[in-house]
DNA sequence: GAGGTTATTGCAAACGTTTGCAATAATTTT
DNA sequence: AAAATTATTGCAAACGTTTGCAATAACCTC
């Protein structure tokens, strides 16, 4: 065990070939002989070789690897616990192994500011991909600027000089609104931050769906974190300051939604009867909760493989732009 | 722009020192000058210079990078959007950002069979983190006897030569039960597949407190995967086929409880008044479900720390073992 | 101020790949 | 069979760090 690791230089020896024809061998380098490729690599597996990647990342000056940065607002603190976020990740994972590349995870506040040279410059990734706008724009135009390869899951409709993907999240507010109006509610509540850039498109699509209709009264607005519990709190306090005015809600997140339903539920309000409710991103609870939360569905595989290809297609010295995933509303029980 | 890319060469000529004094210098190492470190270390932060961990690790032979594998059986699918897991992942992230190692995150079917030969002979990370055992722990096995710096997040009881991190399964499982008949539940119904390694041990504590009690009958299992879809469609099958035979169900996961409730709740079945129901994992839904769930939680961010640490400390040569960490019972409304 | 000690720096090799170019071997052409 | 081509291989340099060792500079001690 433990035995000597096996370098190139060793399977060359064990080939009887040089070096350089070990590694053309292994690249499956048409200017090398079929059988001596064939040998090479047939021993290569035998002995369960791997090149150094440092060693061959050096000489190539790449590394295959895809950064993800998770970049969440400090304080808002959408944490990272949220189901949805997490999911965002595991579906870019798999959409990077597809191509080939390895993705390296980090929070924000690894980096610092300076995601450029941390990442790029110290060939840690080829590329990054950040997770969420955040606040601060700022540091995402300075990698950008500085040349980094990145993109960005967000709104799309922010205008920018990367490329952002996210989900048309104005149709999303739209719909769900529509809906929500079809399904006969009057007094309608949004439920969210509308400071936050993906949300305040969602809360300009209710804003317009009521703004068509004739018999829908004027909305309210309750600015909150994007968490169950925030949401929690938030129609507990106001169903007891002021009683049920509202009939239907447009929660920014299925996870506000949820935690919206509970409170209406502790205090015996009925869903869908009572209180309309939908919902944002169709997390796999949406499905179980009881009723089950109507919403609108965000394409997360989809949205993944696009961003994957608009970073790869930028280390390809391609021009890429924003682009918007199609959502989806789900009709479900709540609504 | 994309002016090139300063190497240490390039910065020592700034500062005026050699290429070893100013790798010196940015290590910090006391052998240099004070004020030769001090210059070298300000000119590097206003150039934004980044060491190229290519080279770096190539000389060094060690990456400061940590993978973590997410080893799912392929054919149970307890999918990876399973939150838990989600949770146990970033916590885990957390942890390693916080040691100063980088996390490479990646799917089991990527590095295929050879572990050791993909990760650490490949020079792409030191050590690993396999998350959950899956049913083949031949592959871990294997790695770790090639001498792969392992942990594995799982069922530390199961006797094995690499260290095993995970909750006290067994004293779960007994007091989620315990907790059961305390309520008044006689007629007891176990949720979950106790083919798998983690799940076996928390039967295990089911048995076992049932067999502490005088009252309660002979239970009932019902062996299905890890998923809230198949924990509802057992119910609701069983509901149909034998009415409600049961008072009381630990479920060997909260989404698997929560599968559970919906089936519950659409047939009219009050929880807790005639079905008590306790989770395990404390997942964050577990608290905004309705009613709220009881469950055991586990302690993923301390597991994460003592994973990171296990693994650490075997990279610096020292023997670790498997280690058990305290579960907690949290009583909510559905018991 | 000569000899000894210590603090500070630089030279050059090494880490393990990949690849341009030159060299050789095999094949074809005349 | 020599010459010209083509197929196949090997030599050696380069990627950018880190570090053992030798060299120099600075300081003491008597």
């Amino acid at each position: 065990m433990a035995q000597k690791k096996l370098k190139l230089a060793d399977l060359a020896k064990l080939a009887g070939v040089s070096t350089s024809t070990a590694s053309r061998a292994l690249n499956n380098n048409p200017v090398i002989k079929q059988a001596t490729r064939a040998h090479v690599q047939q021993l290569a597996k035998q002995h369960n070789f791997s090149l150094n990647t440092a060693a061959s990342r050096l000489r190539l000056q790449k590394t295959n690897v895809v950064a993800v940065v998770i970049n969440l607002d400090a304080n808002t603190e959408q944490s990272i616990d949220d189901p949805f976020l997490l999911k965002v990740v595991s579906d870019i994972n798999q959409a990077v192994n597809r191509q080939g590349y390895e993705l390296l995870l980090s929070n924000s506040y690894m980096a610092g500011d300076d995601w450029h040279g941390y990442f790029i410059d110290g060939r840690r990734a080829d590329g990054l991909i950040v997770v969420g706008q955040g606040k601060h724009q700022g540091r995402i135009e300075l990698a950008a600027k500085l040349g980094a390869p990145l993109v960005v899951w967000g709104d799309p409709k922010t205008p920018s000089d990367y490329p952002i993907v996210g989900s048309d999240n104005y149709l999303g507010g739209l719909q769900a609104t529509e809906h929500l109006i079809a399904k006969g509610a009057t007094k309608l509540l949004f439920l969210g931050d509308p400071g936050h850039a993906e949300i305040s498109e969602r809360y300009r699509g209710f804003n317009a769906a009521i703004a068509q209709s004739q018999q829908v009264a004027q909305p309210q607005t309750i600015k909150i974190d994007i968490t169950s519990h925030a949401a929690y709190d938030a129609i507990n306090h106001l169903l007891r300051e002021q009683g049920l005015n509202f009939d239907g809600i447009f929660a920014c997140s299925d996870m506000v939604a949820l935690g919206a339903l509970k409170a209406l539920k502790e205090r015996y309000v009925s869903v869908p009867n009572d209180v309309r409710l939908v919902g944002f991103d169709d997390i796999a609870m949406a499905d179980v909760s009881h009723p089950s939360l109507t919403t609108i569905r965000q394409n997360t595989q989809l949205a993944a493989k696009i961003l994957v290809d608009k970073l790869l297609a930028q280390l390809n010295n391609e021009e890429v732009d924003s682009q918007e995933i199609a959502i989806q509303l789900c009709c479900r029980q709540s609504s």
